[in-house]
DNA sequence: GTGAGTGCAAACGATTTGCACGGTG
DNA sequence: CACCGTGCAAATCGTTTGCACTCAC
């Protein structure tokens, strides 16, 4: 973490567009996710910023990280029942999940934008389209 | 459920075709299945089975479902982390969640095989594709 | 008879909740 | 200085697990 105020600096106008306060948690997440990359528990997001000592009660990374996808900036995914993974938005995409050993792989979308695919949903408002594609992955396959 | 031989008749050698033992749970849970039509909850299965004196233990229910969902009679769908549906295996479709209320819509698919979207993931093997919907359901959006 | 499947109860992990305190706007 | 957001801890929820018993084959 060997830039603090450059990543406050970096978020802290991201937070106030969407109507959010700025705080020490929410830019921390933030970074975290920036610097990481990839998808990440929230228990494993609490795992790492405790050993990088800016740690937050469980609750509050839940809490930060539900406000963030609610705000946009942060998109969450779910890798099965009681698995939510949570990545740093940007251009939309979807997600391979190998059922060997769960690892999640992205996928571009060759739409990109969010809803990508228009059901027929009488009366409902579509705005996003999540895609799943199940599987087994490259190195799994070349186990077996 | 007025049916239970008949139940039995219907679904015992569907379940013997896919290597598994014929059982009273299974055919139980079957037969609920396609009486209530839609999706499910283990819980609620759960609860919907001690009203009609048919119960069985939840970790039953929940080897019951894994073994046919497994075994391809019954289909699983996410509704978010933590919330498992299940319902009758049936022609492919997609699922349209509620953000308000919840609800889960199906959709049909065009394409009506399950890997009815390809994505680019180099050496892996895609034999699914899921997709979930997302928005305001008609109802709620009358509500706002 | 043998092993798969069940019943029961307890454990588990992810997420949520309630309340008092502190910092942001 | 008003309120949103945080810290802390306990509760809750869905799901999994271990073990003895029973039933399908």
């Amino acid at each position: 973490m060997a830039s603090g105020l450059e990543a406050e600096a970096r978020w802290s106008d991201r937070l106030r567009e969407a109507g959010l306060r700025v705080t020490r948690p929410r830019i921390t997440v933030l970074d975290l996710l920036a610097q990481l990359g990839g998808h990440h528990t929230a228990e494993g997001l609490n795992a790492t910023l405790s050993t990088e000592g800016a740690s937050m009660t469980r609750g509050t990374v839940y809490n930060v990280l539900d406000d963030l996808v609610r705000a946009g900036l942060v998109m969450q995914a779910d890798r099965g029942p009681g698995t939510a993974v949570y990545e740093l938005a940007r251009t939309w995409h979807h997600h391979f999940v190998c059922r060997e050993c769960g690892v999640m792989i992205d996928v571009e979308c060759e739409v990109g934008e969010k809803p990508c695919v228009h059901g027929d949903v009488p009366g409902a408002v579509v705005d996003e389209a999540q895609i799943i594609l199940r599987g087994t992955c490259a190195s799994c396959a070349a186990t077996q």
